[in-house]
DNA sequence: TTTTAATTACGAAACTTTTCGTATTATATT
DNA sequence: AATATAATACGAAAAGTTTCGTAATTAAAA
């Protein structure tokens, strides 16, 4: 099993891959200027946040230029599964259907969303255990 | 608002208040017994950590025999709750559904489960934005 | 060319969370 | 009553995360 399926970001770095999934690479410069218009931090603090993150793994950087840009080495898709299998094993276990129904409840889900859903719940119906 | 229902326990608070939850109330030897079955850790870290969340206003104590009794001051709910919602509005922002169908994925549901989900759409469907 | 501005490198402080060791106190056992 | 056992109190170390200041370097502007 994949290391990096498994690692789990921190808030900070979870903020910083938001950032570089949206854009698809970036420099600290790009990151910062986002950040800090959300939150007081220096730019020196993404920096080293930054560099970490390449240490650990999480991120690959261009160093060609002198100013380097980044790309995320986790996929958006593998972290939210990482972070929600970790949800359904621990606080919400034994009450997965809590946790589809909260989630149904928090945004008003557009009709194709909800079709969509329905549509795929489909396959669940008619399952022998 | 309140602040109990904004904070958020940290991965071993989460620990022990699942145990909380499900038993109601417990000593430090109980809590203790059940993580040590999982993890490897001492008595002591699991009573300090215990202390540090009554303190922290996360569970209160009967100290009225030697052998305190803890109990959760958060709800199971609750907690739940603001989790979910950081989720939705953190890492599965405008993928709300992805969320939905991925715990689909997860867990074998049961069928009145899978029932009750589909009621539960109900509700939303032929909704005006 | 000289000066100014922007970027990276990096150590270390500040904070938070987790862990443990030791002392003290209370209960149970002999 | 004396001893062993179990619990709490608590400081502090260890580990992890976040923040920042300063120095060095590179590029741009004057």
């Amino acid at each position: 099993m994949n290391e990096l399926k498994k690692y789990q970001p921190t808030e900070s770095e979870l903020e910083i891959l938001q950032i570089l999934w949206d854009k698809g690479s970036a420099t600290v410069r790009d990151v910062h200027d986002l950040i800090e218009s959300v939150k007081d931090t220096g730019y020196t603090t993404t920096l080293k946040l930054m560099q970490i993150m390449t240490d650990k793994g999480l991120l690959e950087r261009e160093t060609g230029n002198r100013t380097h840009v980044y790309k995320p080495l986790l996929t958006r898709e593998k972290t939210q599964e990482s972070f929600l299998n970790k949800m359904l094993n621990g606080l919400f276990k034994g009450a997965e259907s809590r946790l589809i129904m909260g989630a149904l409840d928090n945004k008003q889900l557009a009709p194709a969303e909800l079709q969509q859903i329905k549509e795929y719940l489909k396959q669940f119906e008619n399952k022998q255990p």
